[in-house]
DNA sequence: TCTGGGGTCCTAGGACCC
DNA sequence: TCTGGGGTCCTAGGACCC
């Protein structure tokens, strides 16, 4: 049996530990720039205010109810993560980090009380330990977790746990499961699935698996074994590499000149870099896009990108934000709008690889590169001890990207100098 | 005026090999 | 004039996740 631990509308709850008086009102995450709801408390979802939805088109709902609204507080939430993720791991040996605020946990073992009595356990710790309410799903594969995820989630009555063992109680869940809110089946697929009549998760695990395969190939079919109770999705104790970083903003303002977005795109380069380092990889290959707002006329509309091999796979600063302004350079043109921009490093190799490939083919590059790679520890450690953007390098300008935060509460978790603002 | 950011997997098709 | 069969690798695009 797997369990799926999920944290209750993680941002707004990680506000709430650090101020009770929001608890029982509606509450608001929203994107950077201040864009759209990425979270929302019970309340705020009984008002209809809907996921990914742009604050601007609601103001007059959220003023009419007085929702208390936040700025994206991301070192906050990713530091309380790390709490709730130590908290379960103390609890549970075998378990895997899926998300931000979600975790799977193997229930090998355990007997159907003995696992009744572990998950309400699991709840109670997590919320002395760290604040943070969770909804508790178990069922023998993973997307039979989710689904039981959910029912723990929507139906009060199940008080935050719904376990799945009897084919009653799956078959009774099925039936109620709409297609488009099974793990895995997304917009597009549940439209098609819709066409072909099949509207929920008992409809589809019962689909026949010729019709599945030919429209939703191999991933659905995994989905409809895992809903019949044939585990698939394997627990995944040890995260794999990444195999690409990705370092995008929308800009606050509008962006024109080419200089302007020269130094955008060295900070994201420059910020892909340092990502680099703490994953312990090189990269291979840099891809620089830009692109005016997606809301333009069509005519007011310019998406570049551009795809560079680096001559050598690599992990320093200087040489990725070197990288990226080439790309740059090709793909900019005169005359737009610029809303976004983004840089993505990707065939990463192991920094260490990377490095005996150096030795292979020594040239001008790589006698400087010990130095280089010196320089870098360097500059990471400062940054450390003196906080992020303490030195860079000079193409990069991290203050003039910040996004638009309006409402940001204190970093109570990472930052000295917010507690003491808060005392 | 104002619409996020960071990932993965899979498939089809083209280029290339013998 | 006739022109096979079996592979691999890479990339772009489209779907999905949080």
């Amino acid at each position: 049996m797997f369990a799926l631990i999920d944290c209750n509308n993680f941002y707004v709850s990680c506000e709430r530990v650090f101020n009770p008086a929001l608890v029982g009102k509606p509450v608001v995450v929203l994107s950077n720039n201040d864009g759209c709801f990425i979270a929302r408390s019970n309340e705020a979802k009984a008002l209809g205010l809907p996921m990914g939805g742009p604050a601007f088109k609601f103001r007059n709902l959220l003023k009419k109810h007085h929702v208390r609204v936040f700025s994206a507080n991301f070192p906050l939430y990713g530091d309380m993560s790390s709490r709730v993720m130590a908290t379960l791991a103390d609890l549970a040996p075998e378990m895997e980090i899926y998300s931000i605020d979600e975790a799977f946990v193997d229930l090998g073992g355990f007997s159907r009380f003995g696992i009744a009595g572990y998950a309400i356990q699991i709840r109670k710790t997590l919320t002395r330990h760290t604040g943070i309410p969770v909804s508790i799903g178990i069922g023998s594969t993973k997307t039979l977790a989710k689904a039981a995820n959910r029912m723990a989630k929507k139906n009060p009555g199940y008080d935050g746990i719904c376990i799945l063992s009897s084919p009653e109680e799956i078959h009774a869940t099925l039936a109620v499961l709409k297609v488009e809110d099974i793990w895995g089946i997304g917009r597009q697929w549940s439209k098609m699935l819709e066409a072909g009549n099949i509207r929920t998760a008992l409809d589809y695990s019962r689909a026949p698996a010729s019709w599945i395969r030919k429209h939703l190939h191999l991933p659905g079919i995994r989905i409809q074994e895992e809903l019949n109770g044939h585990s698939c999705l394997p627990l995944e104790q040890v995260r794999p590499p990444k195999q690409s970083i990705c370092t995008s903003r929308s800009f606050g303002r509008t962006v024109t000149a080419l200089d302007e977005l020269q130094q955008a795109v060295a900070t994201f380069a420059g910020k892909c870099a340092e990502k680099l380092r703490k994953e312990n990889s090189a990269a291979s290959m840099i891809t620089v896009f830009i692109c005016s707002s997606p809301f333009n006329e069509p005519h007011l509309k310019y998406w570049g990108t551009r795809t560079l091999a680096m001559s050598i796979p690599s992990q320093d600063s200087i040489a990725v934000i070197r990288a990226a302004d080439l790309a740059l350079s090709s793909i900019f043109r005169q005359g737009y709008d610029y809303k976004k921009a983004g840089v993505i490093v990707s065939g990463l190799v192991p920094a260490q690889s990377a490095e005996r490939e150096l030795l292979l083919f020594p040239d001008d590059e790589s006698a400087g590169n010990n130095r280089q790679k010196r320089l870098m520890e360097a500059m990471d450690r400062i940054n450390r001890q003196y906080g992020p953007g303490a030195i860079m390098i000079a193409a990069e300008n991290a203050k003039d990207w910040k996004p638009n935060q309006a409402n940001l509460s204190a970093h109570y978790t990472t930052s000295w100098s917010d507690i003491i603002t808060v005392g």
